[in-house]
Parts: C-alpha cells; structure tokens; sequence
RNA sequence: GGGCGCUUAGCUCAGUUGGCUAGAGCAUCUCGUUUACACCGAGAGGGUCAGGGGUUCGAAUCCCUUAGCGCCCACCA
C-alpha cells in the first residue's frame, strides 16, 4: 500500500499550512512549551526592522539565524523566546512618508502635523502588516503574543521614565551646542547619523582685504562671512606676532572683530597655517571659540541658505550661490591668492544624502562622560556612562562575536560626544519635557521652568497668549473678561509673568468698545502696540471697533476679513492705505499684494498680504528707498506674507525691518504674535526660511506655537517640547521595554514597574542580540549604554553580528543598481528552506555574504534531495511508521547499518559544536556536514547499500528522524513537512534535540572495514569509468593482495561478507580474492589498501594507463623524498611531538608500498 | 590621518593553539533515463594558497614588507 508522495518537494503548497500549524500549536509562547520551572531560558529579541517598506534580504539573513538560533535552543528543551517587533523609525519613516506625499505634490506642511502623523501612522500600519507576513514567510517562529512597537503605549511609558530618570540622575541636559544639521528633514542628527563622501574641491586661498596680513584658506569661503578669529599654531614663527590682535573687517556685510588667537591643533603645513574661524558652522571652530570666548556669527540658517548674518547681499542664496558670489567678491577686490584642487570629505545625512550643515542650535543631550554614582548600583560607581559600556565589554560580561570588533566598539566608544537626542521631526517620542512661564523666570530661557515626564500639574493661572522669540523680549497678549480698573494692569502682567505683555480690556465705557494696555517693562504702560490692535480687534464681533490708547483713539475696521486701522497720533492709516504703500519699492506690482493691517512692538509695521508665493519671491526691497520711506512714515518695516488659497493654513510671512537693521527673532516674534493673534491662533508658527532672509513660516494649526525654538503658550497650559527623541533612544532600551508588563497603568514607579515585570526576570538580560555589524554603533552600544544605567544589567549577553547581503559582484544591493533580490520572488520560486540555506552556507560571522539565484536555485536541490531520501524511506516501510517503535538490535547490525550509526553519531556531534560555536555554515555544509552526511554518506552509500541488503527499518527510521532533527532549526518547514508524512502525532519543531550518544567503541574499525568497501567499488567504477565500460556492464573482478601486511584476515572476512553490495555497487560478474598472485589475465588497478584486478579484456587503453601511472610513481616518489628529508632530520625528530614523528613514519611505510604496487603495475601493464 | 578585514580551483567559500600529497559546493569534461530523486547517479580534470622576505624541524596558517580590493572611524580648515 503506497502512499502519495510528490516525486519533487513543492514548498509553495507546503509552507504557509506548516506555519499556520505552528503558530496555532501556541508554541512559539515559551508558557507553552511544558518545561520543568527551572528549565534553561533563551531569548532573542528581534532587531525590530522600521516600520518602513518591505522586508528585504537584510532581513532575510537576521531572521534566518535568529529562527535558526532559537529553534536549536527550543528543541533543547530551553524556554526559548524570541520577542518580534518593530521600531517607527522616525527619520526613515519620516523622510519615506514626505516622499509618498510629495509625489501627489503635497509637502507635510500642507498637511500640518495631526494630520501628516495619521498619514505616516496609516503607513507604518501598512508595512507593519507587511512585515509581519514576510516574517512568517521566512518561517520565523518568533512569539507573536508578544509583539511590539516602539510606540506602543508601555514602550513610550518607558521611554518617559528613562529620559526621567537620566534627567533626574544629571546625565540629560539642554545646551546651546553645534549640531549636525539636516536641511531636507529639518532636523538634527546625531553624530553617526552623518555619513561621508569624497569629493573633489576647490581650496581658496584668500585675505578679509587688501590690507589684511594673513592669508588663509578654506572649501567653503561663503562660511567666511561669518568669521571672528583667525587661529594659528603658537609656534608658527610667520604669525606669532600677530598673536593677540584684533583686526576689524568688512565682507560687505558689516564690520566685525576678527581676533588672531593660537591653538595648538593648528596644522602649519596644511594651507596656509592660517585658519579663519568660523564658529556657528564648524564644529571644530565651534570649540576653539568656547575655548576662547568668541562671537559666534550665524551666517547660514537652516534651511541651508545664506541669511541675514550673511548680509543683505547673500541672505536667501544657497551656500553654493553664496559661494560664488562671495568668490566674485573676492576676485574683483584682489583678495584670491590662489585656488586649489583637493579631495575633501562632504557630510550628508544617512537618510536623504543632503549635505550637513554645521549650525549653533539648543538641544537635548545625553552626558556621556559625567561620572555618577547610583547607591546600590554594581557599575555605577563613580562611572560614566562611556564607562560602563566599555567596562562590560572589557570583561567580557558581553562577548562579540566575531571577536575583532570589540576593537571598533571600543574605539568608536573611546571617542564618543555627548549624543544629541532632540530631533525636530514630527514622527516620534515627543520628549517628555514641559515648560512654564512664571515670573521671577522670565527672563531667561534657562530659568524657565521645567517639568520632566509624567502627568501635568493643574493650570494655575491663564494667558490668552503668549508669543516672543525669547522670552526675554517675549509678549503676552490677551483679552481680559473684566472691567479695567487703574492701576490693575501692572499687577497682572507681573503675575502672568510677562516681560512685555499686552491686555486688551473689555471696556464697558461706553466711548470704546475695547481698551488695552501695553507694558514694555513689566509695569511700564506704554503708548504703542500693534497686537494688542489685532488681538483686541479679532476679540469682538464687531466691524467697527473704537479703541482706547495711550496713545490716542483707534478706528479698527474689520472688512471682508481685513483690518484697517486709523489713529490720531502714531500712525495715520486709511482704508485705502495699499494705495500708499510703495509696491515700487518691493519691486511687485500694486495688484499683486494688499494692505491686511498693522502690528507693532515698538514701532508700528504693516503686514500685507501677497497675492502667492511667487510673488512673495520675487519681493526685492529697495533698503535705501524703505529706509528713507520708513522714516518719513514714521514705519519700521512690514511683514509680508502669502495665504495659501487651498489651504487658510499654510502662509510665509517675510519680515523686512530695514530701518532697525533685521533682528530675526524680534522680526519672528512680531509676525507670529501677530498673526496668531490675526488668526486667533490658528497656527503653529515655525521659524525657518526657504528662499528669504528673516522669514517665518506660520504653518499649520495646532494648540501650541513653536518660535524660533520657544514655545507660544495658550492658555497656559504647560507645553510640552516640540521636538522628538532620535530614533535609537527608543531602541536603545529595546531588550527590556518589550519584556515590561505592558499593563502598565497599575505601576506607579518605574521600580515597581520593573519589579512587576515577571518577563523581565524570566528573559533579561537577553541571550544573544543577532544583527548586522552596520548598527553595531547606532544600536548596540546605545542598548549597552541604556540599559546597563537603567536596570544595572546587560541588556545581552552575547552579541552576534552578521555581514550584508550583496550581489555576485559584492556589491551592495539597493534599488537604484536593480540588483536587489527580492526576498518574496525567491521564496515562491524555491522556496523559503532553499533561500534559509543560501543565507546560511557560506557564510561566517561578520563577514558579507554573496547572494545570487544560481545559489538559491542550488540549495532548492539540497531540499529536495532530503525529500527524496525521506519519501524513499517511507515509500519502502514494510509497516507503516506510526507504530514503529521498535529499537535497534545493536547486536544485529550490518557492516553499513554500523557505520552509517557511527557517522551519524559523529554528525550531532558536529553539529552541536559548531552551533555552539556559531559556525552555522559548518554544521550544515563544509566538512562533514549535515549535507556530507545526508547526500554522500546516507544516500549515496547507505541507501543505496540498503537496497543490496536486508533493510533494517530501525535504522533506517533512526537515521531519517535523526537526520531531520538536525536538519530543522535550517530548514523547518520541509523537515516538518516530512514529519507529518511519517504520522507522528507531534511537532519536530519542540521534538528533543539528538545527543551524540559516544557510544562508537567500534568505530575506528568499522570505518576502516567500510572504508575498504567503498574503496574497492570506487576503484572498479573508476576503472570501468575510465575504460568507457558502462557501470551497468558487467565484469569480472579479482581482489587480491600481494602480502598479508596490507590486506589481512579480517580484511578478506569483511570482503566476503559484503560480497553482494560490491557486486552490485559496482556492477561486477564475479568476485574472487586472492592473496599473493603476480598477475592475471586483464587489467589491474592498485588502490592504497588493496589492489584489485578487474578483467575486462581488450577494452582497455593501456597506453593512457602507463602514462597515468608514470605520473603517479613520480608523485609518490616526491612525497617519499620529502618524507624521508623530514625523518632525516634530527632537529625533526627531536623537537616536533612524537605522534607528529609517528605519522610521518606511517605514511613513509604506506607510500613505499604503495610505491612498490604502482612499479608492479607499470611492469604488468609494458608487457 | 587612524583602525579593521580580504586576496586559497573558472565562481562562492572552508581550512579554529603552525603538522594528512591544501578541501567542499557550483561550474566544466566523460559516462549513464539502475523501480527515492535528471532539482539525479557514477567518474575525471582543475590551485607556486596575491608577490617578496623572515621565524621554525615544519608556514595557507605566525611576524615584517609590497601590491590590489573592501569597510569603518576622523575637525586636513
């Protein structure tokens, strides 16, 4: 009765039930796996791929060892958990979301933050679904109870605390630091996130002016705008006594100190000697003008673009326009010495390739060289956090594996910067950070008040409004709901804390509809304020509003949503004012902008509308004309800005203040305050430039305002920090934030959070962290720094790290070559097993693997092989193999049953060693293998043996159940698929892992008796092969020995036993042997062992015989020769070991008789 | 500039304290549709271990050096 079996394995109909069967099985929960309470744990955390895109070989590769790691481990009878997961990825996920949508021509601006975030939540949503199918496709059996976010709600819980606590502990602070920059994502990045590029460029060498004494020289002359030193190494004799001085100087954009100081870091060969510094955009410059108390000019914004540091002539050019420009300059003034070609390093950003702009900004930052000391802590005692992470490697409490990049970990450790966290994406943890405005804190950013993580205290007191760049010269608006008493006023700015501060007041005189106060000082009432006009105006109903001043009597009048304005005494403003407006000056036409209204701090500015954006760009001002106009009007600038027509949201504002010289922040803080006031606080307002100097971007709706890095509070409410975490904060506490309960709200302290976590105990720290040498730095040391501070533990206690996935050609893959291997195509063609073993064989840890069809497609035959070997195995059961439990009867056991016992003995133990080891190619292909095992050993000889002799089912079923053990953690899905076939009521996926049992006392015999068999079939296959006699044909074969020495007894016993394979084996007629005969009639072939004489007659070609054979004894005759010198030798002899000495003797006997079988032959075959 | 790695058969790679005439798989060539498998079987050919030097009784392996390739780090302004 045979069974239906599919000549070839068919993995697309096989590998979606096995999985489904697995998962529903529960046991990839460790909880299910029944095993003793104090069985052995071992857990993996998955490397959460971002939440972006598709899963690709990368992937591929990570979850193939992990799944190959974890399900060896299972079968051990550990508590194997392997924790899947993914990470939001907030730069990538960011960045790949704004292309979505710049593709339907929107930018995330157009959208405003809510909803962008939906956008990219749908997204991820999405890719996670993806990847989590592609994940199983891979056969992960990974615990999907258990499955995370990074943004989960326990996860950000966890994050809170942790930022907490660090914060808490002294080792997170805000600082006015240099920072990367990214133009494109607007953000910062931290100092690995910035990759490098060669590229050639020019070297300018170039003096401030004609009269300037040094030369110095850059790639990046436009950054010279904003020079304030010069630095020269101290024992430079060429500029030594300029040492100390002080020059002034004029790129055209106002005149600055430049100071000639001396660093000893000073290179004098390079350049000139000389270098300019510019501290706002190089971060080496940076420190040498902390070190010397340097101004620090601001000269590039961030949007990349040249602005108002820059001077009017650069403002709103790129670097590369600005460059050229100030090379111009240059060139007319005679200031360019010379130009040069050099290599340079460009910097750009690891997600988007924009070139990085250095740039001074306040941010968060992680201390990594502060020593603290936590009671009770076994690292941190008096320790930093560089410290510890490099204590932990050092005494091996992590190893990694391969060894050599301890070395690398510990260099890129050794020279780490305190690491920038803040991260102005919208896409992220916002960090956990509040502020407040109080009064005795007002003046300064830094004494504002802060609140860290956690739930917010009650509001205590109300602001309509606040807006300012700094609060230093930050204004507070708003509309007071009571009658205006005297002497009030003062008293209430003080207590709302406003440095400046505006109130409208709800009048009920009956003259006015509103009265304010504004308040430069806090309890100085002064006469202007164009917001409190605008807050006051949008707070009534009314169109015509009658205002009360100090400085006299206002009209407001609110038309078709304008605001037009009329006083007595400042200002003189009609309603058709625009006609006034000197559009000439701004280079537009009159119809292409509008009068909108008025607003002022000091002194009163206009705010017009432009009709769009183009317009707004071709705005080119006339500074001296304004100037001269201004004065006259008694006006400080306007603020020009454009409404975008589709959405009321989105509108640029450009701020010109020619008469006061352009204060960005105090032009920033006007616009916002005004026009969050205009809009009734609609909008966001951002500051940032694209193409214009000064100009601020108000940009979507939202309850909170961000100016210039200060938040404009509502309601006073605490506000929390626009900015977000970097990605890899959240990563970094990956191994312990997925273990914690992730009900979460019954904790009300991160301790006893931690101690309620019954996983943490179980899996923490985690047994090995598997993923490729790429992020040993963004991730791995993170999690070593992260977690060792937080839970006084290693996150992990080893580390496997392992090589990319390339092309043929060792290339990196990547979309824009086309020669990326999709993961998913393969699988379908060959399966998921095929792909698992392509990622595997050749590969070793930390070294890039080679990926390419031809060697999937190669692998698919392995699988297949096994297949076959199996069906024939079941196929032949007499009785079917469910009930087969007989045991092997060792005491009847065949010459072939023997040794192929022993060979698979020898087998696990290879196995279990080189998992052990993490040499996973090695157990499966190089050596003696599982696929030496399975195709050379097992089918080529055993199976085929066995069709020759009795079949021993025992065996045959031992080896078969053994062999697909061994076979699982690689391939699991033919190999339980083969399971099922032979009606085990069980999962081989949780089947007790083999042990070698030790138990080969024959061993050594029984290979040489086998070995001898397998000998003398080759010999005759060769012979025939050679000779062009078909296998199948049949010939007579004498064996025979010339002297008992090489063939004993025993030999002749084992010969004559197994008669039948080797006639069959090797397609012989007769077989006889003999001891002692000089020559026959045929052919004769010397093997080393034995020598067998096949007769085959005439059919051979004994010329190419004699010629091979002369070739032979000329080989064998070197080796003696070599063997001889060696054994010559008395330094030999004397200083290698014994069995060394011993060996060669051996071979010096074997060889000499083998050379005098070989001289026999040759003198048989000249007759 | 500093660090790391690689170079072994046409290709992909093993070769783990230095000790089999340096091994696999793929590809090539020859033969073969033998009732598990042509996604197969039987056999064969193919390497100055990148070059040079050194240490050693002995080097693919350790050291030095040269060349080529690759990667990482770094503030050459």
């Amino acid at each position: 009765m045979k069974k239906e079996i599919p000549k070839a394995y068919n993995p697309q109909e096989v590998e979606d039930k096995i999985y489904k069967k697995w998962e529903e099985s529960g046991k990839f929960d460790p909880d299910n796996l029944e095993l003793p309470e104090d069985a052995e744990k071992f857990s993996i955390s998955m490397p959460p791929p971002n939440a972006t895109g598709f899963l690709h070989l990368g992937h591929a590769s990570m979850l193939t060892y992990q799944d190959l790691m974890i399900r060896y481990n299972r079968m051990q009878g550990k508590k194997a958990l392997w924790l899947p997961g993914t990470d939001h990825a907030s730069i990538a996920t960011q960045t790949k979301v704004e292309k979505i949508i710049a593709k339907e021509g929107k930018t995330k601006y157009d959208l405003g933050r809510e909803k962008f975030l939906e956008r990219i939540n749908e997204y991820v949503e999405n890719s996670k679904n993806t990847i989590k199918n592609q994940t199983r496709k891979m056969g992960s059996s990974c615990d999907w109870s258990r499955e995370r976010y990074t943004l989960d709600d326990g996860l950000s819980r966890a994050v809170r605390e942790v930022f907490t606590k660090m914060y808490n502990d002294g080792l997170i602070y805000r600082g006015d630091r240099i920072v990367n920059w990214c133009p494109r994502c607007e953000s910062t990045l931290a100092d690995d996130e910035v990759e490098h590029k060669d590229q050639k460029g020019k070297f300018y060498y170039f003096k401030y002016n004609k009269d300037f004494p040094i030369t110095i020289a850059t790639t990046r002359p436009e950054t010279k705008l904003g020079d304030t030193a010069i630095a020269v190494n101290p024992k430079d004799k060429r500029y030594k006594k300029y040492i100390g001085q002080i020059f002034e100087i004029d790129l055209g954009n106002g005149t600055h100190k430049i100071k000639v100081i001396a660093d000893r870091g000073i290179d004098m060969e390079f350049g000139t000697g000389a270098i300019g510094v510019t501290p706002a955009h190089s971060m080496i410059d940076w420190e040498i003008a902390e070190k010397n108390d340097l101004e620090k000019i601001k000269v590039i914004g961030e949007d990349g673009k040249m602005n108002v540091g820059a001077g009017k002539d650069y403002a709103g050019l790129t670097a590369l326009k600005a460059r050229k420009k100030f090379v111009k300059y240059l060139q007319k003034n005679d200031l360019i010495e010379k130009v040069e070609e050099v290599d340079q390093s460009l910097s750009i950003c690891y997600r988007c390739d924009t070139p990085i702009e250095p740039l001074p900004s306040k941010q968060w930052f992680v201390a990594v060289d502060k020593k603290i000391t936590i009671e009770g802590n076994k690292y941190f005692q008096n320790k930093s956090l560089k410290d510890v992470s490099l204590e932990v490697v050092r005494n091996r409490e992590i190893k990694i594996i391969p060894e050599r990049f301890e070395k690398t970990y510990y260099n890129w450790m050794e020279n780490l910067h305190d690491w920038c966290i803040s991260r102005q994406l919208w896409f992220g943890h916002r960090i956990p950070v509040y502020y407040k405005l109080k009064v005795d804190k007002v003046h300064k950013v830094e004494s504002q008040e802060i609140y860290i993580g956690g739930k917010l205290p009650e509001n205590d007191y109300k602001i309509a409004n606040v807006f300012g760049s700094n609060i230093s010269s930050g204004n507070i608006a708003g509309v007071v709901d009571k009658e205006f008493k005297e002497n009030e006023m003062p008293e209430i700015a003080k207590e709302i804390g406003a440095s400046e501060s505006v109130f409208v007041l709800k009048s009920k005189n009956s003259n006015y509809d509103a009265e304010f106060r504004f308040f430069s000082k806090i309890g100085e009432e002064t006469p202007l304020c164009g917001h409190a006009l605008l807050a006051g105006a949008t707070s009534f109903d009314k169109s015509d509003l009658k205002i009360k001043t100090l400085a006299g009597d206002i009209v407001v009048q609110k038309e078709d949503n304008k605001i037009f304005f009329q006083t007595d005494k400042s200002i003189r403003i009609k309603s058709n004012f625009s006609e006034e407006l000197p559009f000439e000056f701004l280079g537009i036409e009159k119809e292409e902008f509008e009068l909108l209204g008025i607003f002022s701090i000091g002194v009163p500015k206009l705010i017009v509308r432009i009709k769009d954006i183009e317009t707004l760009r071709k705005v080119n001002p006339d500074f001296e004309n304004l100037k001269k106009w201004n004065k006259e009007k008694n006006f400080s600038g306007y603020c020009l800005f454009v409404e975008d027509k589709k959405n009321k949201n989105l509108v640029f504002v450009r701020q010109f203040n020619p008469f006061l010289g352009i204060n960005e922040d105090e032009a920033t803080a006007v616009a916002a305050g005004a026009l969050a006031a205009f809009f009734d606080n609609d909008f966001i307002v951002k500051q940032g430039t694209e193409n214009f100097e000064n100009e601020i971007y108000v940009r979507y709706k939202d309850d909170k305002i961000l100016i210039g890095g200060n938040v404009f509070l509502k309601n006073s409410e605490w506000t929390q920090d626009f900015d977000t975490l970097d990605t890899w904060f959240s990563s970094g506490i990956w191994t312990f934030s997925t273990l914690l309960d992730q009900d979460h709200e019954k904790y009300k302290t991160f301790e006893e959070w931690v101690a309620g976590s019954p996983d943490l105990k179980k899996f923490h720290p985690t047994s090995v962290m598997e993923t490729g040498y790429d992020i040993l730095f963004f991730w791995i040391a993170r999690m070593i720094l992260m977690t060792t501070y937080t839970l006084d533990e290693v996150p992990f206690e080893n580390v496997y790290l392992h090589g990319m996935v390339r092309d043929k050609q060792g290339k990196k893959m990547s979309k824009s070559l086309g020669n990326g291997i999709d993961p998913a195509t393969m699988i379908e063609k060959y399966g998921t097993d095929a792909l698992r073993l392509s990622m595997i064989i050749g590969s070793s840890p930390g070294n890039d693997i080679k990926m390419y069809e031809e060697k999937i497609e190669g692998y698919r035959n392995f699988v297949n092989k096994l297949w076959n070997v199996s069906r024939y195995i079941i196929l032949s059961q007499k009785s079917k193999v469910k009930s087969q439990k007989s045991e092997i009867d060792y005491d009847n056991l065949t010459l072939a049953d023997k040794w192929i016992l022993e060979e698979l003995d020898n087998l696990i133990y290879i196995v279990n060693n080189s998992l052990e080891n993490y040499q996973f190619s090695s157990a499966l292909e190089v050596g003696d293998g599982i696929r030496d095992f399975m195709w050379n050993k097992f089918a080529d000889w055993y199976l085929e043996v066995s069709k020759v002799q009795e079949k021993n089912d025992a065996v045959l079923i031992y080896v078969l159940e053994t062999l697909l053990k061994l076979c699982h953690p690689f391939i699991p899905f033919v190999t339980e698929r083969i399971w099922e076939e032979m009606d085990k009521n069980s999962l081989l996926m949780v089947e007790k892992w083999p042990e070698d049992k030790k138990r080969c006392l024959e061993l050594i015999q029984v290979n040489v008796d086998f070995d001898l068999l397998q000998g003398i079939i080759s010999e005759i296959r060769r012979i025939k092969n050679e000779n062009k006699i078909s296998l199948k044909e049949k010939v007579d074969v004498v064996i025979n020995s010339e002297t008992r020495k090489d063939l004993t007894k025993a030999d002749f016993d084992v010969i004559e036993k197994n008669k039948n394979i080797i006639e069959k084996l090797a397609g012989v007629k007769s077989l006889e042997f003999e001891v002692g005969v000089k020559k026959i009639e045929g052919w004769i072939h010397f093997d080393h062992k034995v020598s067998v004489y096949v007769n085959i007659g005439d059919l051979i070609d004994t010329e190419k015989e004699i010629e091979k054979t002369k070739k032979e004894i000329e080989n064998i005759e070197k080796y003696i020769t070599q063997i001889r010198k060696k054994l010559g030798n008395d330094n030999f002899v004397a200083s290698a070991p014994r069995e060394i000495v011993e060996k060669e003797r051996e071979k010096h006997q074997e060889s000499t008789i083998k050379l005098e079988k070989l001289k026999g032959k040759l003198e048989l075959l000249d007759n």
